[in-house]
DNA sequence: GTATCTGCAAACCCTTTGCAATAAG
DNA sequence: CTTATTGCAAAGGGTTTGCAGATAC
């Protein structure tokens, strides 16, 4: 199986684009984070490395990581995006607990029959979904607020 | 059945808030809006109807309507947020065609058998979901881009 | 009367962009 | 060599907030 490097440079060869250091290093460091990022704590975990590029940068390549199918937008919340890189996992969906934002992963086979039954009612080809689930935890559930 | 005007009465005398012409106004255009919208579209059909009232107290409004229930986020595109309003209405989800940004609602009974799912494995009470399909639609799968 | 609410404009904050220097191919 | 990319700092643009006057209750 293909590295998401490899995947990378050829999507960047693709479409006459440059695969830099920069854009290797944040990739490297997007693929050592398992779990959900915004760009901005992507910036921060990398200057502690010493692993310097600019915001800018890393705001530039997201767009590109998405479209080349590595990182996926997991939700908006507190006015920012979260990421995930998703290459070489199976696709999954979150369920979120509101009050302590703890995130559990699945996935159901019940989303793609659902998916199965739009393409047919809509007459649309399905490209993704996104299912969100929120609730409150066993722990917060128990709370007296 | 209680008007949303009623309920929202209602959430504010709970909360020792006022129900003021500018939040009735609101609200009345909300409900009077029958797809998605944005602040901004929200405020400036507002003006078209001499219905004024400043931004800043639709903003304000908002995560009460939220918090009240009259209201839901829907998604969030191209850097800001769409709501609906959802007093009276069925749940439903979304079909968005990516391209020409249609939407289609649905409601699919599989959803709330995955909630229960989840519920039992992970020990959650369920709050609600979000289950976005994007896709393309007939008239934009067939487009040469 | 008193505490909340409003409009305004400024502040915020995440994200995007223009530019000159740098570097990939 | 040519053209894409980088870092920086400034600009954008949606949303939030401080404040003084207005108003619900």
């Amino acid at each position: 199986m293909k590295s998401e490097l490899e995947i990378f440079r050829e999507f960047l060869k693709k479409k006459g684009m440059r695969y830099t250091p920069e854009r290797e290093i944040i990739i490297k460091e997007i693929f050592a984070i398992h779990d959900h990022f915004d760009v901005d704590s992507l910036y921060i975990s990398m200057r502690k490395k010493d692993a310097r590029v600019s915001k800018a940068s890393i705001y530039r390549l997201m767009p590109l990581l998405i479209e080349a199918g590595l990182v996926e937008e997991v939700f908006f919340d507190g006015g920012q995006m979260y990421y995930e890189h998703i290459y070489g996992h199976d696709h999954h969906c979150h369920l979120r607990c509101v009050k302590c934002k703890k995130i559990q992963e699945f996935s159901d086979s019940r989303i793609r029959e659902i998916e199965q039954t739009l393409a047919q009612r809509f007459d649309y080809r399905i490209i993704r979904h996104k299912l969100e689930v929120m609730g409150l935890c066993s722990e917060c559930r128990d709370d007296n607020k």
